[in-house]
DNA sequence: AATATAAATAATAATCGTTATTATTTTTGT
DNA sequence: ACAAAAATAATAACGATTATTATTTATATT
């Protein structure tokens, strides 16, 4: 069988991944692990981060645009898209279970889970931005 | 300014999407259009897919994984993903706006809409598939 | 501590989905 | 019929991600 065996690369990952809040994308991780290491590979991120979303010990978020975000904050919540500066921030918002049973009402198959994105525009772009007409 | 031209090729493509309920991709509106004309460019497609996306008379569907998928169906409407085969069913479920408010009450930006998909196995994988344990 | 193994790595190529470029064709207004 | 503008087909380029491979590293066993 498969073990899983210690890597310093995987843990610098998690870590940084524990240490931030904005949600970096896989690039973004591999520019601040490369301080630490400096030739890690893009390539390496990537399988990490993936493997650490099949341990569960991580979430990706993907959201209709750009490259995928990673997420080391276990509790569920929801996101939050400024679609004018693509940032995302965390709603403290517990998920909905109703929303699930709602849509396994008209749903002939079985509903596990679903995955739920706000957008908008956030508090910095609407002081920024000439108003909306 | 610039003014909309037609083309019989963007017309296929509409009529191709509304005569369809499986939300195709890209790729898959290619192929069907090429029987019509042999010659028509993947390239096309997307520009005219987008151009209709645009105008407000298709919407673009993406889901994490895998390329983003048509729907010419305007009526407001969430959808199924099974994550065991990939095929997306409409859920006849009126999107709920009391989610924007529940969001709009703990997030300090301004919340516009939100993306719901609901994940889970299909009618027809449940049956083919051996329970899981 | 030395050795064998299996897994992880860095470097790089390859893939996928999509957008950009450009010379040519088609639409449309005069 | 003609000119101007837009759309096209063909193709190159792009960004994000995964696959390949030779080398290095971690770990279990001697």
């Amino acid at each position: 069988m498969k073990t899983l065996k210690y890597s310093r690369q995987r843990e610098s990952i998690k870590a940084c991944l524990m240490g931030r809040r904005d949600h970096p994308t896989a690039d973004d991780v591999y520019l601040s692990i490369r301080q630490e290491y400096p030739n890690i590979s893009l390539g390496t991120v990537y399988r990490n981060l993936n493997l650490l979303v099949e341990l569960g010990e991580v979430q990706k978020l993907s959201f209709g645009y750009g490259p995928d975000r990673f997420d080391a904050d276990l509790i569920p919540h929801y996101h939050f898209v400024c679609k004018n500066c693509g940032t995302i921030a965390d709603l403290p918002l517990k998920p909905f279970p109703e929303l699930n049973r709602e849509a396994q009402q008209c749903c002939e198959g079985r509903i596990d889970s679903h995955s739920t994105y706000f957008y908008g525009m956030c508090r910095n772009c609407m002081f920024r931005e000439p108003p909306q007409d």
